[in-house]
DNA sequence: CAAGGGGTGTACAGATCTGTTTCTTTTTGA
DNA sequence: TCAAAAAGAAACAGATCTGTACACCCCTTG
């Protein structure tokens, strides 16, 4: 069995898309960094773009399954079942290359430019909101708060950037205790 | 008195910065699109570096005199003076090149690469953070509400870049009615 | 009217970027 | 064992990007 270049090149390009941004990054150094040579990474992906796409896809269903996995064992926990999420952004905003919401990163670059990039940021965004709306009905809650929540929890991803922030998170955790208590 | 270019240069590249990216706009375009020559670009600021951080620095400066225009004739007001800077988010939203926050969006694409764009994102960002809690204070809340009424204010510029973001700016207003209430 | 500063236009240097071509080497599976 | 498939190496085409050089044109001011 072979080494899987495909999953070391989309490894090496989420990396550095994600800490450099995406026009930053040359195809160069991806391929050098994962060193598999140039030519098979055209062999896996037909443009740099489809590269862009294939590390979004990946990456979205890799968060998708890591929420559900946690908040699965968390069931009838109420409030507390929702605030696991929130959280989890102590530990992220700390890792080493953090820089924000990758998802939002890339619909930052690509608005106008690449409407697939924006329709699968659009897309992760609208789970991460019924994801949330499904949590606050399971535990009793009314699941339109989601529509705040997910600002919320984009907003503090992304002033976590420029900002220590566990003053912010922990603040915006109280703020939902407090609103979510009946 | 001659034509002010050095203005029409950073009204051009503000523009372009903000709706397709700062990596993703080329001198030539804004030198083009601005119709003021390359040489005179160039003998108004020294680089690209350069010329984007004047654009965020006046970009900074009108902000923060147009948020504290807009809240000093509401002073008294209790709440909506809060709450005023939450429903601009709806024309905001709307307008025909919006493309969240540019500061954030310079923020996302230098993160590591050019630590001044960073500083004065940062900045920009606190100097927000200082004066939503000063709002808080005048009209009689706790002030560091503003540790998460900043966020929800990014995240709902971040959110609305992919969403319909009527119903979210709806909701968030109520909650920060239902939180500040006593 | 002469001089010089600001602006224009164009061409260009040099770097970098995406994507391709060509040829060789390694791996794999029947 | 051997042919086919996969991967590597390196050069290259062509576009684009930042920044500079150069020659020219006003237009003010002494």
């Amino acid at each position: 069995m072979s080494t899987p270049r495909r999953e070391r090149l989309l490894d090496t390009a989420e990396q550095l898309f994600y800490r450099e941004g995406f026009h930053a990054t040359g195809i160069d150094l991806i391929q050098a960094q994962s060193g598999v040579a140039k030519t098979t990474l055209y062999k896996h992906f037909k443009s740099k773009d489809e590269l862009i796409l294939a590390v979004l896809e990946r990456s979205s269903s890799r968060v998708k399954a890591g929420l559900e996995a946690r908040t699965d064992q968390l069931q009838g926990q109420g409030v507390a079942r929702i605030l696991t999420l929130f959280e989890e952004l102590y530990t992220l905003c700390e890792e080493p290359d953090f820089n924000g919401c990758l998802f939002n990163n890339a619909a930052a670059e690509f608005m106008y430019s690449n409407p697939a990039v924006r329709a699968l940021a659009a897309e992760h965004m609208a789970w991460m909101q019924t994801f949330l709306a499904r949590l606050l009905k399971e535990e009793g809650f009314e699941p339109e708060y989601a529509q705040m929540l997910l600002p919320l929890y984009e907003g503090l991803l992304t002033v976590a950037r420029v900002q220590e922030a566990r003053q912010a998170i922990e603040y915006s955790l109280n703020s939902i205790r407090r609103l979510l208590q009946t």
